[in-house]
DNA sequence: TATATATTTCTCAGTACTGAGACTGTTGGT
DNA sequence: ACCAACAGTCTCAGTACTGAGAAATATATA
């Protein structure tokens, strides 16, 4: 986490470098950029609160979200997992080695594809979500009143539009067609 | 950057697991949850792009945010560069040390406080950020193109607003007053 | 002045991953 | 049945950081 994640409320004023460069963006490239640059602090700012609050119990988000995705959807094969957490191969394989030794996850073999495992909480995992999980609910509430409920429903569906299409077939643009 | 971050289009229409919990939120809380998780999908699957465009330079997202930052305002002290991409103090150093090991970026000192250090770019990094900038914003451009200009406006408003209150005094829920 | 506290950067050991490739098992074509 | 191509997981070396603490300098208080 970074250790100070401040707006630059007061600081730096400071008068323009002789060494800045303005930036000539069309409409559409200004406002792209400018939604990349607040959206990853928003998200710095958010991930900084819900990862101290999950340190608090020994885990790291990642496997938070494997614990709570494990929690409401009951066992899930390893590369179902991988893809809703979003971790390469080689994360999963890591993450889940880490939580079996918590005691937190078990694998699971899958008769119908034998070289599919799937992971399933234990019990202690089990208690330990139902434990947490309303906490950490409850702060991410406190962290998201920046916004109405209205406001968030909004950036919700926004979010789940820009995240579709880049998650999508967005080819490169370089790519010859 | 994850293996794949296809969404879950076609996979797991899986009968609810026996092992499923159910979970019982109020209203708040599931639409602050919900906002969480889409924005985390989107913003990753947004700096997969991101980041696969800047490698191909052999820069981090970390490193390109630096050389951004400095080529837009000029000089600035390592304390205001680690404020605005939100790294450690540690790694601010580390950051600068690599970009000055690449030739991008030197340090220079700080007549008025001889604790702090300017990062600026050199020539060579002036000319770099100069050339890949206008290609990397045309990707983002593109990359967000799953929303209209004026939905870009005000979902960058909406994490604004959110990101101020996140990164502001939210004392934790937990903190007695 | 002396002392304490704060701020800025740097050091370094440690952590949480990534990504390429190996291994094992499945599927479809012939 | 065989073979090629593919899919799911695992291994492991490497990478990009974090965070606690140290060193140097600055500022405030008595």
């Amino acid at each position: 986490m970074a250790t100070s994640a401040r707006p630059d409320s007061v600081a730096s004023k400071t008068p323009p470098s002789p060494e800045a460069h303005a930036v000539r963006l069309d409409e559409a490239g200004a406002v792209a950029l400018r939604l990349w640059v607040i959206m990853s602090r928003a998200h710095a700012a958010i991930a900084a609160h819900a990862s101290a609050d999950v340190a608090r119990h020994g885990l790291t988000l990642a496997e938070f979200g494997i614990l709570e995705a494990l929690y409401h959807r009951g066992p899930m094969l390893l590369g179902e997992v991988q893809r809703r957490i979003l971790v390469s191969s080689g994360g999963i394989t890591f993450l889940v080695d880490r939580l079996t030794a918590k005691g937190l996850v078990e694998r699971r073999t899958c008769e119908e594809d034998r070289r599919a495992r799937y992971a399933a909480l234990t019990p202690l995992g089990t208690e330990l979500v139902a434990r947490i999980f309303p906490e950490h609910a409850a702060l991410l509430t406190h962290v998201m009143e920046g916004l109405t409920v209205e406001e968030q429903s909004t950036a919700a569906d926004l979010m789940r539009a820009l995240g579709l299409h880049a998650a999508g077939d967005v080819h490169s643009i370089h790519d010859v067609r």
